[in-house]
DNA sequence: GTGAAAGCGCTAACAA
DNA sequence: TTGTTAGCGCTTTCAC
């Protein structure tokens, strides 16, 4: 329509590699208006070998939870937001722990995405066969939460557990407190085990005594961090505060605390982690760890479209860990 | 390598559409085995017209808060639990009220979707230019939360507000109460306006007067619910319940009453919308009425589905209102 | 039951 | 600056 051909169509809709005559390209334009012409997206992926398409492979152990954690939101915000700047595209895919890797396999070789996000939510070797399958994707991955096995050669973005736990329950015991609980998350999260890690670290770096029965609970529902407020209260010489794994948690024990007649923070401080929403929301506003969740999205996704870029160079395989840092509130 | 042609190769991987012997056949897939060969989902996407994807579109006010509202996580864990069990991948696409409808329109057009899925926050005619581009992607689409102008014939999933805060409403009349107040929300949003209908209807139903210092609030933020509560407990005559337009805001309601010293339900009642995870899990349980959120992702993609099997056929077409219900809790 | 070959819609190397 | 054309990797028609 433009008498044309399709090279030089081909020219102005990507503005080279050849140049076109200013006339040339106008008459292209009008054509592409008039015809509503749309270039369709997998013509041009077969042949540029360019999907525009990041996959953001979550990894939980329910399936119908792995977008609900608090986390998963704001990372997925993150990451749309900076990918949709750059014009690429994010799949969605549920990935669930032990599930055979065949059944990602198929998307991830299909060669449907040009670099992955993965959030892991446990640590090598737990996580090598679902790496193994994205690594034959031959693709730039970048993990979020965790790190995969260093062999991998992954970039990752991750938040340090440890050290926001050990800060929190240093805080506690600077402001005297010699009694401090840990209200723990489910094991099978390497954030959970962090968290626990970092809170006894701090008791041992101060000299405190690492009973035992101040560690309570071990999933993320609130029934199990309901019982585990009862038993510490039971105790013979009860805590004076308490350190959640998670605002979730936290949530909860500040509501058993206070249905059982407590005040929080006058007789008992709470801690919680994650800093989400509603965390300042609640009255008192809750003391936590901040963790920068949308943050982390939006680095992971910078992360792996320089990937992309790059061609398999390896200025992205870093390992970043950003900071996580005591937001103190109202609980302690 | 396996000494056939690459049309018994796709014969074999495609299981026909012409049959093969079984020795070709076994040949065949050892082969594909020895290469580790997998099939480019983009040269078969470019030959048969199909990408296998389906587009999640969210539209919302805020770039930022578009993957956090309590619902798109339910919906976004509905489809694609749903959609990966057809084999079917979802991409996810944030879309911004007053968005120049040209930036999604590149997506809709680029012929990656088989189908697409949209949430929409407004009613017709807010939401036509959205759709509009939508049309032209000229793929079986289905609305989520509300329905889109009806000339377009796109299906939807979606549930009654209005019933649902008028269930709320009712019940609380039944129960004696008189002066019952509305918590609002965000009235651009269509479900606010739809709640707030509802619990005016009620009010008329039953012969009360709609008092308009009884309705408070106009966005989802905490701090305007705190000052909209304030604003009621400082009335003349203070109302004796609350119906609020989500639970977000009824947990904000709930705090800021006790802290002022209420019982609830004693003093005053209090109802919710949505019943997110977080609603039996305060102290007391949230009253709150039901959204089935994985639900409504969960037959938008079966919907979408049948669109996309029926090849422009008009089964899916329908418009799915699905029940909210009253969830007696202890708080009213 | 199998092979040869066309062609999906695009880009880019090569030729002019 | 523009046109011609090969070919990305697959499916499927047509011939055998």
């Amino acid at each position: 329509m433009a008498g044309v051909s399709t090279a030089v169509v081909s020219y102005v809709i990507n503005n080279g590699p050849r140049p076109t005559s200013p006339e040339v390209r106008e008459r292209v334009l009008q054509a592409i208006q008039a015809l509503d012409y749309y270039p369709n997206a997998f013509a041009r992926g077969l042949r540029v070998r360019r999907t525009n398409t990041v996959g953001l492979i979550v990894n939980d152990y329910n399936a119908l939870e792995v977008f609900l954690s608090p986390y998963s939101a704001s990372i997925l915000t993150g990451l749309t937001v900076q990918l949709k700047a750059h014009n690429y595209y994010v799949m969605v895919y549920p990935s669930i722990v032990g599930e055979d890797p065949e059944v990602s396999g198929q998307l991830l070789r299909s060669g449907r995405l040009d670099g992955i996000v993965v959030r892991l939510v446990q640590d090598p070797p737990a996580t090598d066969a679902l790496l193994e399958a994205i690594s034959e994707a031959n693709v730039p991955c970048v993990c979020i939460e965790r790190a995969g096995a260093a062999r991998f050669g992954f970039g990752a973005v991750t938040f340090d557990d440890e050290q926001g736990a050990h800060a929190a329950t240093s805080y506690l015991i600077e402001r005297g407190h010699r009694r401090i609980a840990h209200l723990s998350g489910d094991r099978r999260y390497s954030i959970a085990q962090g968290r626990l890690a970092g809170y006894q670290r701090a008791l041992s770096d101060r000299g405190l005594p690492a009973d035992p029965a101040l560690v309570v609970g071990d999933d993320w529902a609130p029934i199990t961090a309901r019982s585990g407020v009862k038993r510490l209260l039971e105790l013979p010489v009860p805590p004076t505060a308490i350190v959640a794994a998670s605002d979730h948690l936290a949530f909860v024990a500040l509501e058993e605390l206070r249905l059982r007649g407590y005040r929080v923070p006058e007789d008992i401080a709470l801690i919680g982690f994650d800093d989400t929403d509603l965390a300042a929301q609640v009255q008192p506003q809750l003391t936590t760890v901040h963790v920068p969740m949308m943050d982390i999205g939006l680095r992971a996704a910078t992360m792996v479209l320089e990937g992309i870029a790059d061609e398999g160079g390896s200025a992205y395989r870093q390992i970043v860990t950003l900071p996580v840092e005591l937001i103190r509130r109202g609980t302690a």
